[in-house]
DNA sequence: TAGAGATAGATTGCATACAATTTAATTGCA
DNA sequence: TGCAATTAAATTGTATGCAATCTATCTCTA
């Protein structure tokens, strides 16, 4: 009984469910501090790429964060609409929609500055398990 | 510029964009595999849990998978919907509400036992290396 | 034993995700 | 050059997720 076929069809033997489960506990205590700025994790994602980049089209932001312009295109609709980033179709190629952050945007990411030593401070790693599962994750995002 | 105050908050320097950025895509390649026996992940991790526990209450199930009630209860009404499972009133304390799996449900067992093995093949890291992301996911949902 | 507090599910509202399709613009080649 | 193929976003439809609230039931104690 403590071995039969069914085995690898118990949760607990699989590698995906902790991956699922971690990933949404961690994004949920993200949101307890991402609340303050009117930030989903989502939107945060989309923000950081923006605080480096500053502007890049929705094709290109995509690539970045993984998503898709189903997912993307409401989720910028509201970070326009709370003024932070401007959408405009590209005069050069009209099927590209630019992204571009605005100053309120801009002035936001200081006002996020604390949020990635929170976070740090709640995951219960010591900095070496923290680096390898970095490595195991970016192995898999580069072969998966 | 290499290193200015504003590095914590890129990207690439975050342990959770990996994680839930794998973990989707983990789930998409899970999805090739789930439509054959027409289910979803989450409504396969739901019936992993009943593949082996055969019968309990939707808040016992809820902490095993990790989803609240808000979650749960539209998808166990299309599992039921689909065959799947039973949703019964406790008649012993009828705040309870008893999923079941069907026999139907049970077969799916069957038709579900190469998906872990296919799964396995398709996630390109070494066993030791699966072995040390398991290790420090589940030490992740101990104690986060 | 009545009623306050606790508990289990269901419901509502909002925000993703993504497959599939549609629309508009651009490109490349016969 | 004309038009088929390609490309970028937007749209549509389905399925999560979860916070907050509501409802029904149960428990426990004054």
């Amino acid at each position: 009984m403590a071995n039969n076929k069914y085995q690898a069809l118990e949760l607990e033997n699989q590698l995906c469910f902790p991956l699922y489960a971690v990933s949404k506990e961690i994004i949920a205590k993200y949101h307890d501090y991402l609340k303050d700025i009117d930030l989903t994790y989502t939107q945060y994602v989309v923000m950081m790429v923006l605080w480096k980049e500053k502007s890049l089209n929705v094709k290109a932001l995509g690539e970045k964060v993984r998503l898709d312009s189903g997912t993307l295109t409401p989720l910028l609709k509201k970070l326009e609409k709370k003024g932070f980033i401007t959408r405009n179709r590209d005069k050069e190629d009209e099927r590209n929609v630019i992204i571009s952050l605005t100053e309120e945007g801009d002035k936001l990411k200081d006002k996020a500055l604390d949020i990635p030593y929170k976070m740090g401070k709640c995951v219960p790693l010591s900095s070496e398990e923290a680096k390898t599962l970095y490595d195991i994750l970016y192995k898999l995002l580069r072969n998966l």
